[in-house]
RNA sequence: GCCUCUGUAGCUCAGUAGGUAGAGCAGCGGACUGAAAAUCCGCGUGUCGUUGGUUCGAUUCCGACCGGAGGCA
């Protein structure tokens, strides 16, 4: 009897509903997976699930954050081990569901992060890389840890400055650093569930139709609440699809409508950057949903993939 | 009705002094270890409107026709 189970999948695809069906069926509790749905007051643009979505069924891992805060991986990790620990302890079942690929294998894996320095270590980065160029960061982060650079493409500013940061800040490598922990064997051993469309365009649909209903709900009214409230334009939480874009609009720099279609755009962008991320999961079972089947049939398989498993 | 412009990738458009074509966006694939809804990499998918003609060879030149835009009436 396996009791924790994780529901992977892109935006749009029926995590949540999934994940509050088999919790009423399994004795379980919901813990969240995605990196946005930590944080307060954003609730419409993140596709948040309602209390009438949850139907009882406690959920953890959501709203756990001011939106002006500094959220993470490694925090969210420290913070919801023990939840799905308390969980299985308690004899119920944890379905850990969400689509913030990096936050859930973390958790699962037990991956423990090199420190984020206060020491200023990123802005002296930052200036020598403004001042020197890329190309110097990266022959620079050659020279120390060869197998980091050749991973890195010129382009990709932030981690060649966070690999040269964790080195001079810690003496080891990101690499190294990085095998030691992929060392450890996983945390939880969960059965994976993972939910795509047979015809992506069906998905886009899905969360073309999305966008429609987040602004009839008044996504703009909540942005602008947020923004009130003193929550920085260049938060983290304000670079979530759906909130930078209406942000730049409130702010005069581009229609709603063009904005809307922004926001379809990155949310198929990033869809897409999910499936990729999951896919290379090989433990993930995957429920393709085909063109006119229903949510029942999804769950249906569900339940068929847990009891073969539990067999 | 006449005149001018126009028709090339899903969209907006380049281009070939005649040798079957390429950009951006979309789309597709991939990477990912304190920001991850972030950040980054790779890949043209085409009856060049249709049909005749000239030519060794036409998307390119010529004619007709069919669409579209504008002008004159």
């Amino acid at each position: 009897m396996n009791n924790i189970i994780c529901i992977a999948g892109p935006t749009a695809s029926g995590k949540t509903a999934l994940a509050v069906e088999l919790a009423k069926e399994l004795n379980g509790e919901v813990v969240s997976c995605d990196s946005m749905y930590v944080y307060r007051r954003m609730n419409i643009g993140t596709a948040k699930p309602t209390e009438e979505e949850m139907q009882g069924i406690p959920h953890h891992m959501i709203d756990v954050a001011e939106p002006d805060e500094d959220f993470s991986v490694s925090k969210y990790c420290d913070m919801a081990a023990p939840i799905v620990e308390d969980i299985t302890a308690r004899g119920k079942t944890a379905i850990i569901a969400g689509g913030t690929g990096l936050y859930m294998d973390s958790l699962i894996k037990g991956n423990d992060f090199a420190p984020f320095p206060s020491t200023g270590m990123r802005e002296r980065l930052e200036a020598q890389a403004d001042q020197e160029g890329m190309e110097a960061m990266l022959s620079l982060l050659h020279s120390i840890d060869p197998d980091a650079a050749a991973k890195l493409h010129l382009s990709d500013r932030k981690r060649i400055i966070r690999a040269l940061e964790v080195y001079y800040e810690t003496g080891e490598t990101i690499t190294s650093h990085n095998l030691r922990t992929q060392a450890i064997p996983p945390r939880f051993t969960p059965l994976w569930l993972g939910l795509d469309f047979a015809d992506r365009a069906e998905l886009y649909r899905r969360i073309d139709l999305r966008v429609d209903i987040m602004l009839q709900q008044g996504l703009l009214q909540e942005i602008r609440e947020l923004l009130a409230s003193g929550i920085p334009q260049k938060a983290t939480s304000m670079q979530a699809i759906g909130y930078k874009e209406f942000v730049a609009a409130l702010d005069g720099q581009c229609t709603i409508e063009e904005a809307a279609d922004e926001v379809r755009k990155s949310s198929r962008h990033y869809a897409k950057r999910q499936l990729t991320w999951f896919r290379r999961n090989k433990n993930i079972h995957w429920l393709t949903r085909h063109t006119g089947e229903g949510a029942e049939e999804i769950i249906r398989r569900a339940r068929q993939v847990i009891r073969d498993f539990d067999n």
